[in-house]
DNA sequence: TAGATTGTTAATCGATTAACAATC
DNA sequence: TAGATTGTTAATCGATTAACAATC
């Protein structure tokens, strides 16, 4: 009988959660979700509704606990258990995507790279192996790996979409800038940096045509 | 009498954008509003709301001149014209952004680099200088730059932050995980990779979870 | 007890969608 | 003319916010 969850709090449980570590690595152990609010620019009234989404519970006049809370977010995120991963694309981006150590605490592992680029190929970068994109097949039949991230350029993303749906990835994260099109059993989600930075370039704009205040957000 | 433009306007038109520019490719000179909701899974009326914005103008039963769109697109979102950033933290994130091409097409040119790492400082990435970052206040002195981007650890981003605020820097892309606090009138728009994870993880969490189908989006 | 806090129910607001008039 | 398309006005839907009851 769980409600939907809307997309809006999926986006802000990972800020409740890091904003939660920092509390943890401070040593405090309590928090309220007034506090949250204020300190994220958040409603407190939303606070409370995206933390009762993941199931968490508080006490009246105490607060949270710092670590229920995270292990809350955590869970309902899924990103308490490792998740595999496969990535394709080892240029720039992807070589970044590699080391990212944020991603350990996602839950996300990156097991292999691949490429078409023999020039790529047979290195290790941050630990994990580059391989022929041809293998892909090959390595999947091997390990049963459902997450695939791609970041090769726009005009090759469906075409790697498509091989990656074929060696049985379930979900798609995307960070070239294209439709992707693909059954509609495919969970795609794609990293829009563009769309981030349009928000940004808007914005100044307006600033700088003379604070006309058009407030936006 | 402009309207206020809502930021999910603002983050589909840069998807509207690489559309157009894939059919400028193409040669195709014609686009209608109608198509662009079909290939892109929006709303034909959400298309054409959000086009208005830009001021774009159709023709009735002819629809839009790609070109138009495109310019009218890159006017509103002004990137048209280059916009002059500072980057600080050459980890593999900061490094990626270096060599990010897709800039181009956005009008963000990065025009240095800081670190504070010595090993760093004096190279240069994919045509841009590493500076040392104490150097930041009189390379600002020189240059009027308005952008400035943050790619350091977690920790140290407010520090940067508020140093980029005090050379002169209108608006901050922020691709650290955490909370800036800044004055009022800086423009900040956070980069959150982890937010497009939460989306998938918690997709792909239900689908496993045997597909009782609650429907997210 | 009074105050601080949680969590829920109701009200508001804004974005999306549907319906439709205008037009080449 | 009829059909395809634009662009706008009205209706719906959902997310956010406000109000409030519950409680340690």
């Amino acid at each position: 009988m769980d409600k939907e969850i809307s997309s809006a709090t999926l986006r802000r449980l990972p800020r409740y959660l890091f904003y939660l570590r920092g509390l943890q690595q401070k040593g405090e152990d309590r928090i309220s979700a007034s506090r949250i609010a204020d300190d994220l620019d958040v409603q407190h009234t939303q606070v409370r509704k995206d933390l009762a989404c993941t199931g968490a519970e508080g006490v009246p006049k105490v607060g949270h606990l710092v670590t229920d809370l995270i292990r809350s977010i955590e869970d309902f995120l899924n990103w308490n258990c490792s998740s595999e991963a496969f990535l394709v694309g080892v240029g720039h981006l992807g070589t970044a995507l590699l080391g990212f150590k944020a991603f350990e605490e996602t839950g996300l592992r990156i097991i292999a790279a691949f490429d078409s680029d023999p020039k790529k190929v047979g290195k290790a970068l941050h630990g994990v192996e580059v391989l022929d994109l041809q293998k892909l097949p090959s390595v999947s039949r091997k390990k049963r790996v459902r997450i695939g991230i791609i970041t090769v350029p726009g005009e090759h993303a469906q075409g790697v979409a498509e091989k990656m749906v074929k060696c049985g990835i379930q979900a798609i994260w995307n960070f070239a800038p294209v439709q992707l099109d693909l059954p509609p059993e495919v969970i795609v989600e794609n990293m829009e940096m563009q769309a981030s930075l349009a928000l940004l370039s808007f914005k100044l704009k307006q600033k700088l045509a003379g604070g006309k205040n058009q407030a936006i957000d």
